[in-house]
DNA sequence: ATAAACACTTGCCAAATGGCAAGAAATAAA
DNA sequence: TTTATTTCTTGCCATTTGGCAAGTGTTTAT
């Protein structure tokens, strides 16, 4: 078990920085208003069913995204590393119920936000509200890349693409997980592991 | 040639209205916001690399949005049928440069408002917000659905979703153009047309 | 420590999809 | 109308991916 009790805002404060530059002092008042939350190994974030409420700023552990297709199939639709957002943008955003889950692949820590409270910053804050824009930006542009390289890339580009950009995937996801965010099976994914080592 | 240089707003407002129940009295006055617009077949009304300003409400005509994969080939990632919004949601709210294009796949007309009028309205009619909100969802929960369909679904399971969701499609679009949505070549999409109508 | 459950790999073969090129059909241009 | 251009289909064969089941390795529970 990891030190994950101790408050420490540093690495939230970087995060929110990264994206928004702004003074140290406002940065420090954004941060006030975000609390400490902990996971233990496949607890849920959110479930289907539910809005999601909480803007969470993941910074140890690692998460993924799932939902069942009509068949019954889970499919995972996201993974999360340390040092990222997670939410469900469409849900948060719009106050719609999610049709996925979000659940810790390992133990996890963050900070989280709700709903009415990131609203009541971009209120108080104004520049701030900056921020609220470039997390939904973020989330389509990456959803919208997802699906292009579904429609135009082979099971192996597509793995390809994933280890050169996301390598924490492949040390905490399971292939079957990973098979299914790939739209493939995992034997198929096992095969193409195979081949694609032999290549490099 | 249509008359389409006519303005009768009854279809923009029933169009409104069926997305947000309000008084007859509001509908007229933010209908009277857009402005009727016309494109021949072929017409961009939207090019990659800009901001996707205005949102159309299309009365008559067929369009389609379409982006470049890595390797240079087109690839369609929408269809528009008549009596649809047309916009780019991720660049039309975010203000970021839109990467794809939308075309006038035949003649069209409509009616359009730009994102500053819009914000306009959405400030001085306060039951008008909640159109904005169903605009955003709406794209969205498409988005989703596509990307969904394309990790679990079959070509075949595909193009059987499409024609019978949008029957339209087929009776404008070119078959390439078709294809590349679903994900296929279109000579393999040429071959699932061949099968799909034995079964029927 | 042992058993049970789960995760991953692999062989065999089937099914789905792609690549190319030729021909037929439809559409646009002259 | 005739010709040219574009779109669509199809045959042949290659490649990719899937389905199933057995086998191996790893983790979890008792």
């Amino acid at each position: 078990m990891t030190g994950f009790t101790n408050e420490n805002k540093e690495p939230l404060i970087n995060f929110i920085q990264s994206n928004l530059p702004v003074s140290t002092q406002i940065l420090a008042d954004i941060a006030s208003h975000f609390e400490l939350r902990s996971f233990t190994k496949n607890d849920y974030f959110l479930k289907e069913g539910k809005i999601s409420n909480d803007y969470l700023f993941l910074e140890e552990g690692f998460m993924r995204a799932f939902t069942f297709d009509i068949n019954g199939y889970e499919v995972t639709t996201y993974f999360y590393p340390k040092n990222r957002a997670v939410f469900e943008a469409s849900s948060f955003f719009m106050r719609t119920i999610s049709t996925e889950n979000i659940q810790a692949v390992t133990d996890c820590k963050g900070y989280s936000i709700t709903y009415d409270k990131l609203n009541m910053l971009f209120h108080s804050v104004p520049e701030f509200r900056e921020f609220g824009r470039a997390m939904l930006v973020k989330e389509f542009v990456a959803f919208k890349q997802r699906t292009l390289s579904l429609i135009n890339k082979s099971a192996e580009e597509r793995y390809a693409n994933l280890i050169n950009s996301n390598k924490e995937i492949f040390q905490y996801a399971q292939l079957k997980h990973i098979a299914s965010y790939l739209g493939i099976t995992d034997t198929s994914l096992s095969r193409i592991r195979k081949e694609f080592s032999k290549k490099q």
